[in-house]
DNA sequence: TTGTACGCGTTATCAC
DNA sequence: GTGATAACGCGTACAA
């Protein structure tokens, strides 16, 4: 807790010098950068990193926000972890803020991030029209889009293919004979979601067939959404032989539903889902799924944001990452 | 990013008075707090967070930090997630930590903390002698321990009856009809650890037993470590036939390793876990664990955190909760 | 009731 | 090479 002051008085030298040593500005002395490093020591100095942050204009106060919808989620928890082991590595630290896909948070944490005059901030947008989003990026402060985009503005972007990944799990479901597809959607008005519904959509096409239209709902991505939406499904008079869920979690509730509903997985209903989980291979069956490369996705989106920092400038960039389908004994 | 100074231009007063009408003192006149208001509103006013906490003294920076071992593992994202709800709830923003059970992340983290001058801190501490953790502590900062506590130094504390999850656990595999069971535990030098294991030979005590003591094994908390050490027990010339499992992902590593090898949950082996996970019931068997109260433990640790920041002088409190043996078909 | 002025701990721009 | 000193934006004694 000593400032730079007490460094200084200690060391018989003014502040000015101190911050000097502390900046590395070879413009001092041997022998007064000696005093000073030992005075350093002797009151085990740390900057301040609200002075300077204040003092500092952008881009150097080593503090970047993340917002995530949910870090219980698996997937958000490991992009969470890229983002975090690149930013550690450079020295920065992490503000991490849970959205719950609920816009009042969003807005309140995306003031806090900009109150706090942080370099930088990562985050996958509510949904593609983000006014506050938007606002935030006009103010100059560096944005990086994971996951999701932006419909107008355009931004650094670390996206997967998600129209590719929908397309080839449901095309390996038609392959097994299945023609009564079941489709459980997150929120509409997210690029992620749509492109999903495309290759939904479309892999019935290639293969010749008719998407059943009486047979696409939305969960809103938590598990027991996924568990209801099921029980709905597989209870109608003409039900689905095979589910393609929008998400890690719903998909675990989609196979505890058809559990309880006493429906054999895959022989009655088989189920593909989409984000891979690190114990997919332990459910019950082990879970086909489409595996996002979700910790790439975060290194990848603090580096774009450090290289953004460093250069404001520069064109905004799209990093498109594949997905890959890995297929288990649900389906 | 409008400033006090903008504000105060426009609505031709001073930057005092506008701080006063932001502060909710009531010492300005009706119509001045009107035409301030209206220039906040004008210019979309929001205070910068950084210039105030330098202003500050401690406990009024709606900042806090949060350090835990690992945020993908559910246990401590379910912490967080009582942290983050609570703190929210108080407009309070998380400066959320990972420390990857690495003593120099740990250090780099607290002194972000204590270099963002947060109000108050809540972790887990690495090891019970933490000296790090302690000079913070020296220095004044509000700091809650989570789930482990510290030895000598008395701090508020929000933990779970370890010994007594413990034992409930292992007399449920006695009861069973086990007697070799094996402990997979975790890092030697936490409490709950030391709890655990405690608890593990009572248990065996109180049957009238004693504990085998060639199937005692540490891991390091993950999944792959689980997989390793189980397949390393079942090979034994006189193996287990029954684990205790010191964590949930070390668990579900132990169903892997079984599945793997061979061995049918529960017949050849039992499987208890620590820590529930929330799709324990969609594993392969659905794992029996012992369900610690996560959420509540965030969420009382954040509203202790907020009573000692409003009354720092007040004596520490711990409080204690109570684990849930859950049954489920490993076991 | 309102305004002036100081200080929080930095960094950066001047002089010397 | 080094030392004053002016910001950064805010809260608050103190003066008016």
């Amino acid at each position: 807790m000593a400032s730079l002051h007490e460094v200084a008085r200690r060391a018989n030298v003014s502040i000015a010098t101190v911050s000097r040593v502390l900046n590395k500005s070879d413009k001092v002395l041997p022998q007064t950068r000696a005093a000073v490093e030992q005075a350093l020591r002797e009151l085990n100095y740390h900057p301040n990193r609200v002075a300077r942050r204040l003092r500092m204009k952008a881009g150097r106060t080593q503090l970047v926000g993340l917002i995530i919808p949910d870090f219980q989620n698996p997937f958000y928890a490991e992009i969470a972890r890229g983002v975090e082991d690149v930013a550690y590595a450079n020295d920065y630290a992490l503000l991490l803020c849970n959205s719950d896909e609920n816009p009042a948070k969003e807005r309140f944490y995306l003031n806090v991030l900009c109150a706090e005059a942080v370099d930088g901030i990562v985050l996958p947008p509510f949904d593609e029209r983000n006014v506050e989003v938007n606002d935030v990026i006009k103010s100059g402060i560096p944005v990086v889009c994971v996951d999701r985009s932006l419909a107008k503005v355009p931004t650094d972007l670390v996206e997967v293919d998600n129209y590719r990944g929908a397309f080839e799990a449901v095309t390996h479901l038609i392959e097994k004979g299945h023609r009564r597809i079941g489709l459980i959607e997150g929120r509409p008005h997210i690029s992620t979601n749509r492109e999903r519904r495309r290759g939904y959509l479309d892999a019935h096409v290639a293969a010749g067939l008719t998407a059943p239209d009486d047979l696409m709902r939305a969960g809103d991505l938590r598990m027991e959404s996924g568990r209801a939406v099921t029980a709905e499904l597989i209870t109608l008079p003409n039900p689905p032989t095979a589910l393609f869920v929008g998400n890690n979690l719903m998909a675990v509730g989609a196979l505890a539903a058809l559990r309880q509903h006493g429906r054999r997985v895959p022989q009655d209903v088989a189920v593909v889902g989409f984000d891979d989980l690190p114990w997919a291979e332990a459910l019950d069956p082990p879970l086909t799924t489409v595996r996002q490369p979700a910790y790439d996705v975060g290194r990848q989106a603090m580096e774009l944001l450090l290289k953004r920092i460093a250069e404001p400038d520069r064109p905004p960039v799209t990093v498109r990452l594949m997905p890959q389908l890995v297929v288990r004994r649900s389906s």
